[in-house]
DNA sequence: AATTTATATGAAAGAATATACATATGAAGA
DNA sequence: TCTTCATATGTATATTCTTTCATATAAATT
């Protein structure tokens, strides 16, 4: 039973409407990091970003290696950055405001 | 003030993160309708469908135009295009069973 | 102007999600 | 094996979102 397009845009999405998650996704970006180096970073506790990680994990949007105790994560970058060119080029060109539209300032 | 990638990108991905919403960008990519020819085609109530497409209005993921009293809704395809696509992309080449993985067949 | 058709809006109930705190697991070193 | 450090998991609460039903607006037609 193949699924529609949307079904699987849907769970993806879904994923990356947190703001916790993406700014996870957005500090991969730049360089792989262990849990609490992104607690750290995000200024999070670290139970809250494991429970973040796992869905992000499970959609391969990032990646995981083992080094001693610790776990470093890493992202995907060819799909996190399509997604992320994506939207930037949107806000460029589509809002009126670069990104700043009411919906974007509650 | 400026905002950064994940702020913006929350509100976006939040927007396309409803099975709703993400019907309509569907149908609407292959060609414009009306609030009631979306509403059949999804076999939806019509206030429902009013009240998904208006925040994809407001963020400009879709057009409108007035044709008499029907009003007729376009996909803004760069966008919706380019999203979709990388969504696929991703399903294709990470996702072990083709987007079926089990977080999206719950 | 009254009616019909098309669409939008308001509000309330129910469902889903995020967060925080407590606790569990698991690897490494003493 | 006991302890420590790093991370994951369980659970309850608070918040947010979706959906539905009722109603409002607005254009066209009579």
């Amino acid at each position: 039973m193949k699924k529609s397009l949307s079904e699987i845009c849907y769970k993806f999405f879904q994923n990356l409407s947190n703001p916790t998650r993406l700014s996870v996704l957005e500090l991969l970006m730049n360089q792989s990091m262990s849990v609490n180096e992104l607690a750290e970073a995000l200024g999070q506790e670290q139970s809250m970003v494991s429970h973040n990680l796992k869905p992000l994990l499970e959609c391969n949007f990032i990646y995981l290696k083992r080094q001693g105790k610790r776990r470093i994560y890493s992202a995907n970058k060819e799909t996190i950055g399509a997604l992320f060119r994506a939207v930037e080029n949107h806000a460029e060109k589509f809002c009126p405001t670069g990104g700043k539209c009411h919906l974007n300032n509650n």
